[in-house]
DNA sequence: ATGAAAATGACAACCATTTTCATTTCTGTT
DNA sequence: AACAGAAATGAAAATGGTTGTCATTTTCAT
């Protein structure tokens, strides 16, 4: 198994908690850290698997990765911009254990994820 | 400027108004129908264009279209035997829009998959 | 110091998507 | 029907993000 490299989670908090593992590597390569992309990319997943980041993708299907609180919420994202809000989800939670009884389902989890449009795009 | 072929719009309808590219092409040839998969792809960046079908995105990045204003539902899935069950959305749908106003986004969208174990397993 | 396990990175493989370009089909005009 | 020009098509190559491979290096406990 492998572990996050510490340097690519700091790297992710120095670009603003968002950014995709190829901006990650360029940045940290323009600083003078000599790591190869495929060690960015490991980190990243080890770093999804333990959830503390979380991982979006652009419309032209990048992925991005952000810092994520570990309390359970959703985001509300824009297309063009990035720009996200993170939003309670009690509503879906309900949604979702009211469904999972209806249909004799147990142990729901579920994920949900708003996209449009900012008021400043 | 190329138009959309008519067989694709009317093969994502068949395919229940979801479906990747890659999809909607297998489907056509399994269905003896002799089309390349670059005319899908040019179709459905035409549908899109005229806001006839709508574009997101799968975890795995794939991008797949959507048949615009179609009510769409959501799906709960089985973790272990992979049953899956088809979700009536009204209470995510008000729920996305109240979120949307309250943080003046718009043309919102959303994607929300519920999975656990079935009474089966 | 020594060996086992983990981490690393150069490179190749993958796969969805886009681009290129030569060929075919469609369209309207004479 | 014949023709020309435009649009559509599809095979193949190119693109680009991501993942897999594997030999080498580093880490770490004994």
């Amino acid at each position: 198994m492998s572990r996050s490299n510490p340097r690519v989670l700091s790297t992710l908090e120095r670009a603003g908690g968002f950014a995709s593992a190829q901006e990650i590597h360029k940045l940290m390569q323009r600083e003078g850290e000599k790591i190869g992309l495929t060690t960015v990319y490991r980190s990243l997943q080890s770093l999804l698997g333990d959830k503390i980041v979380d991982v979006l993708r652009r419309d032209d299907g990048e992925a991005i990765y952000r810092l994520c609180g570990d309390s359970h919420h959703h985001h509300l994202v824009c297309k063009s911009c990035g720009k996200t809000v993170e939003i309670e989800g009690g509503a879906i939670e309900k949604w979702a254990k009211a469904v999972a009884l209806e249909h004799g389902f147990r142990d729901i989890g579920h994920s949900a994820e708003l996209f449009g449009t900012c008021a400043d795009c």
